[in-house]
DNA sequence: AGGTAACCACACCGGTCGGTATACTCGCAG
DNA sequence: CTGCGAGTATACCGACCGGTGTGGTTACCT
C-alpha cells in the first residue's frame, strides 16, 4: 500500500518524455515549458509526446503521480532507519535532505499555484498528496489525528518559509517546534 | 513605517489597469494572463498600460507591492482590536477571514511558484512580504525570535494546508497548535 | 509474408504571447 | 495659442503556444 501514485511503465522515448518534463515543470514552471521544448530535450519528436500521453495535462498529471510516489518512497526510506519514537522528527530531516536538491520547493504546491481551481487533471493528484503527508504524521505518532495535522502544518510552512521566504532555518525551527508539540 | 509596500498613486485607467491586473493574476495566475486580457477588462488598451508600467513584470511586481501592503494592513486592523495577550492568535483569526473571500491562498506563494528563480523583479517583494509575517510574529510574543519563527510556519502551513491540501480545519489546528507553543 | 507498435522528421494549423508604432482627441496649464 | 500629459483606437511584429497530419523506417510477433 505504500504508494497509491505508480506510474504504468513506459516505452523508452516516453520514459524520456517524463523525464526530462519533470525536471522542466519543476525548475522552470508548468506552463512556462512548452511541448516543442520537452520533446527537443528528450531528444525525440512532438508527435512521440501526443502518440504516448495524449495532451500536456495529461503529462502533468503524470510528472506529478511520479513525483508524488518517489517522494513517498524516500520520506519512507528515511523514517525506517530511526527508531518508531523518533520517525515524526525524521520526516524533517528526510525534508532537508530533499530540499538540498530541490530548490524550488514543494512540487505540488507550486503546481496548484498553477492549476489549481482550473479542473485540471492533477489537482487530485496535488490533494491526494497533501492528504497523505498529514496521514503520514497522523500514522507516525500513533493515531493522533489532531497532533497529525499540526505536525503537518509545520512541514508544509517549512516547505515554504525555505524555498518562497528564503529562510534557510525554517526546517530547523519546524524540527524544534515538532518536538514541543510532542512533548505535549 | 506600517508597510513598505505602499504603490505611488496612478492616473485613472492606471488605477483600472492595476485593480484589474491584481484580480486576474491573483484568480488565474499570472502566466495565464495576458497583456491583452487586462487591457480589456480595465476598459482602456495596451497602450496605457505600457505606458504607465513599462512592463508586464514591472506591473507584476506592482501588484505584489500593493497586495502585500494590504494584507499587512487587514491584519494589523485585526491584532489591535484584541489585548495584547492574544494578538500573535488574531493573526489566525485574520486569516481565516482573509481566506473566506480569497480561495486561492496565499498570493505570494503562488507568485514565487511562477517566477521564483527567474531574477523578477517581483521576487523581492515575496522575500520581504514572508519575512515581515516572521518578524510580525515575533513582535507580537515579545521579541522571542525562535518562537515567532515556529508561529510563523504554522500560519503558512495553514495557508498551504487550506488551499492547495484542500483541509478546511487547518487554521483551527494552527491556532491550536499555536496556543500550544505559547503555553511553553 | 504480413501486421503492428514504436519511433523519427517535418510541415502545418489557428491562436495567443509580450511589446511597439502611428495617429488621433481631450483637458489643462503656461 | 500652444504644448503636453493622458487616454483611445487599431494595426502590426516575431516568437511561441498546444495540437494535428503525413510519410517513412525500424524491429519484433505471428
Amino acid at each position: 500500500m505504500s504508494t497509491d501514485f505508480d506510474v504504468a511503465p513506459l516505452t523508452p522515448a516516453g520514459e524520456r518524455l517524463l523525464d526530462a518534463a519533470a525536471d522542466l515543470f519543476y525548475r522552470r514552471g508548468i506552463r512556462a515549458v512548452g511541448v516543442d521544448l520537452i520533446a527537443d530535450v528528450a531528444g525525440t519528436t512532438k508527435k512521440t509526446l501526443y502518440d504516448r500521453f495524449g495532451s500536456k495535462d495529461a503529462l502533468v498529471a503524470l510528472y506529478l503521480r511520479r513525483r508524488a510516489a518517489r517522494w513517498q518512497a524516500f520520506v519512507r526510506a528515511h523514517i525506517d532507519r530511526v527508531p518508531p519514537e523518533r520517525r515524526a522528527a525524521a520526516v524533517f530531516d528526510a525534508l532537508e535532505e530533499w530540499l538540498a536538491d530541490q530548490d524550488r520547493g514543494c512540487a505540488f504546491v507550486n503546481a496548484n499555484a498553477e492549476i489549481g481551481g482550473t479542473g485540471h487533471p492533477g489537482e487530485v493528484v496535488i490533494r491526494a498528496e497533501k492528504a497523505a503527508m498529514r496521514a503520514l504524521f497522523t500514522e507516525l505518532v500513533g493515531g493522533d489525528e489532531d497532533l497529525g495535522a499540526q505536525l503537518h502544518l509545520l512541514y508544509e510552512g517549512a516547505n515554504v518559509a525555505v524555498t518562497a521566504g528564503g529562510q534557510p532555518d525554517g526546517i530547523e525551527q519546524a524540527r524544534r517546534a515538532a518536538a514541543r508539540l510532542l512533548r505535549g
